[in-house]
DNA sequence: CAGTTACGCTACGACCCGTAGCGAAAGCCA
DNA sequence: TGGCTTTCGCTACGGGTCGTAGCGTAACTG
């Protein structure tokens, strides 16, 4: 169940036998220059040549590797994901509000801030790219609180719930409201996500999961 | 502190006195191409063009009322958002899940779907067009929230807070975490919100929400 | 009636899109 | 080394959208 961590391949995989390889230094230079295009310009205003010219990359190469600028801004703002990483606080209470924060971290920065949204909205009307964030950057969000659930079974903070259908459903309950309070906060109400936000939330969802254990 | 229930206008408010008057019933045709328009195209393929074309209205007569597409757009689907009530369901469980529900059918929306996230990213470069989006669309799903929490506190189902302060910091929050849920469920999740899912949260939310009430 | 404002229409330069076609570069394999 | 394959940079292009200007006409006020 645990999705391979394959290579970012943006189109189809370069070939099957000799060629030309595909110059990874231009992937390498193209998705930098988008994420600088995002901070100066914004979503709308990014263009795809202004991507190449910044780059030092010919615009048709970049059509060669990606279907648009929404395939695009998936990979150059995943790569910022890949850094999400949870460390063991202790108790369940103080992994909250690392998730909260390392979140928060990566919606402060105007390049998601920006790109987050717009491409969500996108795949609205674009079920593949919808596929491609999902494995792209919300899995990678949702790893985080997959992995501090089962610290705090560990723990015994939280009860190992038996059937895994049930499980499966209360731990997408527990992300979404984690996820999506945040990114609310964040970018809707575009007031800080602060330690001080991040301690009360804590403390609301944690009574909710105290109340819902004891009801089990 | 309530915000007065201002009339719709554009751009400029039209004049002070005499002269042609603004055809109301093209203001109301726009808007209905505009929800018609994101309905069929999505966001990023809604031109004004079209949208101009469709409601029987010169291109020209778009731009002399707004600004642009994020602005029309904001407007077209903030009237969806005038239809939200509330009715008292006799308890705060039966009003989150009313709350819960009543966001989620606007969500369902094919038109707010692809806009509304779509707004919010353009507002994350646009300050001015953040607060056209609080105004029209944000305050109105919060007032739902506000007046279930006045009930629940009326009824003694949660505490009055003396500090205005923090009650403010707490509805919030509250706000948040409820929009945020639904929102990142709906559209970032990509799943339904069902009345399964609304009881699931609402039987979390109240939790957290009475051990909150605990600790103060 | 004169004055004022909104409207429909046309036309326009500017920009971006996405693709085609070319010759050159950079690998692989015999 | 020479051939083969794929990518690269470059140029050029038709098609579409943008946002505005200019004009004559419509609607309403005093």
């Amino acid at each position: 169940m645990v999705a391979a961590m394959q290579s970012r391949t943006p189109t189809t995989p370069p070939a099957r036998t000799g060629g030309r390889p595909r110059s990874a230094t231009a992937d390498a230079a193209i998705l930098e220059a988008t994420r600088q295009g995002l901070v100066e310009l914004g979503w709308s205003r990014l263009t795809l040549g202004a991507v190449a010219t910044r780059a030092g990359v010919a615009k048709t190469t970049l059509y060669r590797r990606w279907a648009g600028k929404s395939e695009l801004v998936v990979d150059a703002v995943a790569e910022l994901f890949d850094e999400l990483e949870l460390p063991d606080r202790g108790s369940l209470a103080a992994d909250i509000e690392g998730v909260v924060l390392q979140f928060a971290a990566l919606l402060g920065r105007p390049e998601t801030k920006t790109a987050l949204m717009a491409v969500v909205a996108e795949s609205t009307t674009d079920e593949p790219l919808r596929e491609r964030i999902r494995q792209s950057i919300v899995d990678r969000q949702k790893r985080l609180v997959l992995a501090g659930r089962e610290r705090a079974q560990q723990r015994g903070e939280l009860p190992v719930e038996p059937d895994p259908s049930a499980a499966a459903r209360t731990a997408d309950l527990i992300f979404d409201v984690i996820a999506g309070a945040v990114v609310h906060r964040a970018l809707v109400s575009a007031e800080p996500v602060d330690e001080e936000w991040a301690r009360r939330f804590t403390l609301l969802l944690l009574g909710g999961l105290a109340a819902a254990a004891a009801q089990t």
